[in-house]
DNA sequence: GATGAATGAGTTTTCATTCAT
DNA sequence: AATGAATGAAAACTCATTCAT
């Protein structure tokens, strides 16, 4: 039962059907792909599948969950108090925008597109990843804005206005944007100053 | 063949089917939903759709390009060098916020949803409704950057940003975030401040 | 709807798979059986079968009922009180004696296997079959017995006797008892002595 | 090979597995139940039963074997030379009727629905149990038939019937007749009497 | 002998699409 | 043009059985 190799053999072959799920998800969406063709691509019996996971949905869940444990996991914001505030704001673009990029775009993309349609996945998203992260940028966020005199409902949509711009940006790259794909990295500088000054003049 | 009435008809039994697809598929999701779920909305029989569609994924098309039609046409932005940039910022974010939340959130997110995962979709979106609607403003905008002191790239991906944070919060809306569910109609005014300044003080 | 031409075609249709389910579960047994077994003997196709049943449990369902039909219609008893005591008995044996072996045994065989072991079609026959039968003639027989001296009870209990042995007999015939199998026809005569006086020499 | 201590293990853990086998099938039925079902009751491998039966059926024919040796080994008969006629008979009847009321009507249940459906099992039981149980009572039946003037075929008849009867009541039972559940003890004095005297006043 | 993970054949059921009426 | 019954390919999932450890 709780023979520690048996479990890591457990997940072991658990992360083997996630990663073989992950990468044919990803390349032919979540409907499009049969239970066949991740045992297939994970070189193991269709049934076997069966044995670590419940259902094909539970599969996506399952991708889901390791997404979130990798985003949360990176998301450990150096204490705000000790940064000035571009630095904050730079930070906070530059980690969601570039761990995107660096391997789950393209399952991003899938797990983003079955979050519009299934409630359990769009649920889970909502208090398992936005509110935590919103959470803990947002008092961040409130103090700077309020020295600003900005109010605090204010404050707070354009926390949200932020966020939904990187899952904007994000989606719109996805959607092969050109301009997005060649110059992504400039992103999280050229948003950093947009986002203090707007479109104003910023050196006057 | 081209006997007007005829097309009249046709037309008008086109829209009847795309009527019926918007309804169920806005309920229950494009996969979800049965061709006979949209012969039966509609009143007619199964074998009917074909008549006037080659497939269901012809049906979406169909529901994609009246989206299309009908955001264009409300697009025809006056002559932007009538307004100040402030209103012409407001008018920008007015109507693709408004005109998503009064009638059409649910299909929105089906045919988003899809649009992640079908490369047809993807396209006509990118080649059809986004690159017009950038072509659209795009010079205006860059136009006022260069006033601004802001380089042509550094423009043109916050044209992106821009956009994408207009996506982003309706996404975030269709994940049901209740401030912005409670405050949307405040959200044009806020964003249009914030785009203009940032968070900077605006007054001083 | 309920254009009576269409309704005539749906209720053909229906026999016709039916009768074709009726061949192959009596040849295989239920569990056996595949809805395509079913299918290629009725000549039609797998996915045609779930346009007039919902299920494979729902066809052993409306075999039942057609039994349960046969059974129930045949059943309708001369007025009682204008028999005697041995012709009464007799008929109430020679029926449903006669009618298993007509055309149904091999079916009986099937659905009684299932009955034992599935609860909604048991319940079905408690009080489709069941009790209406014994509703019927359980009258007659107190009546009878109590000008014999004999208990309500007791009698009860041996109207359920001669039920359990027609069931029984029905039983033991179909697991090939050759003496049942050569002589079934015997059956009406012998039991109805055997009933009205037992083992006792009836003529003293 | 034939080490008694060896035997006797793997008799003890046959038995362990059959104990397991008929307690999920009398409870879940036979076709519902699973291999793995067995092997959790019996605190076992899934794996390690088919060291000791060659297949589910075998799991079947096993928990069979126990109800025939079970049944026969009670049948006993004291010499009937020594007793009275309605002793006789009510002992016939008493055995059975208690027999399966006591601990195994549930598997009884399913044992008789495999068994309307399965060759091999029928016949086992056809040439293990029914046969030698007639042959046993037939005789002295015969001689008493004979005594009262009742013809041969009619007398085996009136056996089968008798045997019938109490096949037949066991499935009233198992068909959840409340009068059979209530009053299932008084069966053997009632058809004791029933038998010998049938419907006819006993006393007279 | 015991284990239990792996297997993959087999089954039910769905549903987009066709086509005779 | 409208119908809707028929089709049958496809897919998720189950589970008896095997066999390497």
């Amino acid at each position: 039962m709780t023979d520690p190799i048996q479990e890591q053999l457990i997940a072991a072959r658990k992360q083997q059907i996630l990663d073989a799920a992950a990468v044919v998800f990803a390349d032919k969406g979540f409907h499009s792909t049969t239970i066949r063709d991740v045992a297939k691509r994970a070189g193991i019996a269709d049934g076997t599948i069966y044995n670590y996971f419940d259902s094909k949905p539970a599969l996506l869940m399952g991708i889901f969950e390791r997404m979130r444990a990798s985003i949360l996991q990176d998301a450990v914001l150096p204490d705000p108090a000790s940064l000035d505030v571009p630095t904050f704001v730079r930070m906070f673009l530059y980690h969601p925008l570039m761990a995107l990029k660096q391997d789950n775009f393209g399952l991003f993309r899938i797990v983003l597109s079955e979050m519009l349609v299934n409630d359990d996945l769009r649920q889970r998203y909502q208090s398992q990843v936005l509110q935590p992260m919103l959470a803990g940028v947002e008092p961040y966020f409130l103090d700077y804005a309020a020295q600003q005199g900005i109010g605090e409902l204010e404050a707070r949509l354009i926390v949200r206005a932020i966020a939904g711009m990187i899952l904007g940006l994000t989606l719109e790259y996805t959607l092969h944007d050109d301009l997005l794909t060649d110059h992504w990295e400039h992103l999280p500088d050229v948003l950093t100053t947009f986002i203090l000054h707007g479109l104003t003049p910023r050196t006057a």
